[in-house]
This record gives C-alpha cells, structure tokens and sequence, in this order.
RNA sequence: GCGGCUAUAGUUCAGUGGCAGAACGCCGCUCUGUGGCAGCGGAUGUCGUGGGUUCGAAACCCACUAGCCGCCCCA
C-alpha cells in the first residue's frame, strides 16, 4: 500500500468544479424560499431501525446497501445501539417531524435538505457511494391540506421551474400512480398471480423479480418480454376511486400550469413508502450520465409518519442527485462550448518588489480586500516578470509595490487586457481597480 | 453483488519482450522594475499495487486495488 487515496465510491470535489457546485445550490435555495419552504438538517447517521421500518426491510437499499455498525457498547445496557449512515434523507426528516411535534402547529411544513447520502453500491459515473442530495418535503396533518392534489402540482411545477432556471436543457417528466396503501398490495398480487402462468418464457431477470419484487418486472427493456408485459394488469385498473380523480387533479394542475409530462405506467420506485403520485425527471442520452439518467426521483407518502409511528401525515417529497445534476450541466456547457467552466479572474494581482516591500503589499491587499474586491499578493522575492507571468493567470490588473509607490503613495496599475500602465493616487485604487 | 474494458509525466495519450516517449502544461535562460509572442534549455515518472514467467517485462501470466461501461438498483 503506498499513498493513501479517497475511499471506493467517494470523491474529492476542487475547486473551480465547487464554484459550480455552490452557483446550483444558490440557484435551488433561491427557488426553494420563493416557494416558502425552510432548510432542515437532519443527523447524517440515524437509528437502524428507522430506515428499516421507513424505507422498508425488503428493498435493496435497507437490505443490502446500508453502512451499519453497532456503537459502542454502554455501560448499563450491554449492547451497543445499531446506527446507520443515512441512505436518503425523507426518513430521517419525517423522524424528525415526529420528535418535534411540528404537526402540532396544524400547518403545512415544507421542509428542504442539501447533504450526503450513503449507499454501498458498485460505483459508476453519476453513482456514488457518498453521494449529494437536494431534496424537499411537504408534510402536515390531513387538515392542512397537505394530501391535496395542489401540493404534488406545485412540487412538480417548482421542479420544472428549478431545472430551467439551472439550465438543465431537455428533462422530461415521468409521471404515475401507485394507488393508495391499499391499492398497492392488491395490485401487486394481481401481478404475481398474472406473472404466474407466463414468467417461464420471461428473461432471467424478469423470473426472479416475478418472485421477489413483481413490479420490477414492468421495467423490463427486454425486448421479447414486452407483449407479455404489455397484457400485465395495468395500475391504473386497481386504483381506488379517490386515488384516481387525486391523479386527475394532479394532471389537470399540471396541464393549466403548462408543465409536460409523460404518464408512464410502468413507473414504480423503489421505496417501500410511496403511494399516489410518483415522479421521476431524466435527461436524453448524452447528457453526461449514460445509463444513470434520473436526476431526480420523488412521491407521496401518505403513510410514512404513522409507519414510524407518528400521526398521521401526508406527504410528498423528492430527491435531486446533486452530483448527477452537476454532470449534465458540465456535460451540457462543454456541449455549447460554453468556456465559463475554468476560475474566474480576480480582480487585482499586487506585486511586492523586494522582500522589504512585502508588509505593505499585504497591508495594501487587506485594504482592498476590505472594500470587496478579489486579491492576491505575490512575493518580493520574485522578480518582477515572475510577478508580471503569475499575475497575467490570476488576475485582471496588477498592482506594483515598490520602494518609490510606497514613499510617493503613487501606485502603479497594469491592465492586462487593454496592455495599459498608468499611476494611480492609493486613496483612489480601490475604485479604479472595482471599473 | 455479477459481467466486460481500462490503468505510462501535472493533463491527454503513444509505446506488442531489449536505454521511458510526444503534445500541452510547468520551471529556467535569452530578458536585473514590465507579462502575453518567439527561440533555447530543463525536470517530468514506484509505467496503479503485489507476485510470477524470462538472460531481460511498461508490454506476457495471476491476484489485488481503482476508474469506466453494462446488469441489478437508484439520486
């Protein structure tokens, strides 16, 4: 073993790459507060049990990519408690709902989260085992409306909203239903029961999902197993009759909003809590994502506070994978030769000559800093051309500190771009150097 | 977790068994307080790690690690 490197699945982010980073969050909580939700931190590591109960014993999330450990022992109880790093954040943010007694104000939360997330899968580009979320959830007692069709239209209208003003050219929306708590589970024996007869002419895959998840199996790109997927009963039959005119309002929302969307029948997640609306936004192949092209995943739980034993409150939240919304913006600027990716310039370079003139340049560099302007500070050790090559990569103008500028208070300003020298009095440098 | 491809300079890559290479970038000099251009010069390095084959391995073999691609799943 020689160097010591970032762990499988995790990745330092640099500069200027955290530039892009910190403009998209700019962008998103910008767009979040325009539409009245606050940010909530929630721990990065929970109780076992929470994600278990809350993202469901039989995904493949809880059931096989979970980082767990037991913590040290403590001295009464014997054995120390399960924690886990959190795999995603909506459990953790509705525990947190719950241990804070926010349904008792009797209004809507909106509640958004920008953090880390950890899944031990195999790593690819745009899947990582330290991964970035930005998500948001609307939850509240029935009676504040919060499982109202209005809430899911607005949340899908907000995200349309956020992508286009992030940039992010070609999404397209996936839209479904998967029924209330009760419409699930009926449909889902439906499904194995229909699977039944016909998953031995299936592909691999689809055999085993028959078994362990059938609405997996509706995913399925083989292209030999779409007739019979295609004559699988559709959710849309097994949707109660309140859980249908929800999705109708959803879509007539969405429809006098002017967002597209496509309704996808086969579009089923992964966690266990979803029910009604489910959603997901990918971008087109090419997008700098491959196969990986979800950029953001979301739906409505309605019965998640009172599976974690809290009161009953409706819910609907998502998920943007940061760093799978950062790739298609590169992926997309590279494509429009946009050439705003590398370090901005700052806005004056100050050139000590001579180690005596070092104090004053930094008691110079302090004074414009102060005023707000971008600054660097060479060293007098370098001569002058070194100064004058280090500047022209780093900055619009430099500033000479020399033995004659230090007595006269005369200082001399070199403009990169234009090739220009002049003198300029100290009192007025900062605002020559803002123009 | 399964399968495939890949790993050489800071970067992008060439190098099919016989001295470790190119371009860009970096540093120095031409040029002592005036950059970009140009000329000349220099350093690029555990050839991913460890083992094996061979007189000799960057190259061939094995293992490991990591990245990428596909599957699974998902953000």
């Amino acid at each position: 073993m020689g160097t010591l490197k970032a762990v499988r699945g995790t990745r330092d982010l640099l500069p200027p790459e955290t530039e892009l980073w910190n403009r998209v969050e700019a962008v998103v909580r910008g767009v979040f507060a325009r539409y009245g939700f606050g940010e909530i931190r929630t721990p990065v590591f929970e109780d076992t049990q929470l994600f278990a109960r809350g993202v469901g014993e039989e995904t493949d999330i809880v059931s096989k990519e979970m980082y767990t450990w037991q913590d040290r022992q403590r001295s009464e109880s014997g054995v120390g408690q399960s924690l886990t790093l959190r795999p995603e954040n909506t459990a953790g943010v509705v525990r947190a709902y719950i241990e804070h007694k926010l349904a008792d104000s009797g209004m809507l939360q909106k509640l958004y989260y920008i953090g880390p997330q950890f899944r031990r899968e195999r790593p690819q580009r745009g899947r990582y085992r330290q991964f970035w979320q930005i998500g948001a959830e609307v939850i509240g007692p029935a009676w504040s409306g919060s499982d109202s069709a209005i809430r899911d239209a607005e949340v899908l209208e907000m995200l349309a909203t956020l992508l286009d003003e992030l940039g992010i050219k070609g999404w397209r929306l996936a839209l479904n239903s998967v029924g209330s708590s009760t419409d699930r589970p009926r449909y889902v024996a439906a499904l194995r029961e229909a699977l039944e007869p016909v998953k031995a002419g299936m592909c691999e895959n689809c055999q085993r999902r028959a078994e362990t998840n059938p609405l997996r199996v509706l995913d399925c790109k083989e292209p030999g197993d779409q007739a019979v997927i295609d004559a699988l009963p559709k959710i849309a039959e097994y949707l109660d009759e309140a859980s249908r005119e929800h999705f109708a309002q959803v879509k007539a929302a969405l429809d006098a909003c002017g967002v597209a969307y496509v309704v996808e029948p086969r579009l089923v997640r992964g966690l266990d809590y979803y029910t009604r609306t489910t959603f997901e936004f990918t971008v087109a192949d090419g997008s700098g994502l491959g196969t990986q092209n979800a950029l953001l995943g979301g739906g409505r739980y309605d019965g998640l506070s009172e599976m974690l034993g809290g009161p009953k409150a409706p819910g609907i939240g998502f998920a943007i994978g940061e760093d799978r919304l950062i790739l298609t913006l590169q992926a997309q600027m590279a494509l429009a030769a946009d050439a705003t990716l590398g370090a901005k310039k700052l806005d004056a370079f100050i050139a000590p000559m001579g180690v005596a003139q070092n104090a004053a340049a930094l008691v110079l560099a302090k004074e414009l800093r102060a005023q707000g302007l971008t600054v660097e500070v060479g060293d007098g050790t370098f001569r002058l051309r070194k100064s004058f090559e280090a500047a022209d990569k780093l900055a619009h103008r430099m500033v000479i500190v020399g033995e004659d500028e230090v007595s006269s208070g005369i200082l001399t300003v070199k403009y990169f771009e234009a090739g220009e020298q002049t003198k300029v009095p100290r009192s007025e440098l900062a605002q020559v150097l803002r123009g």
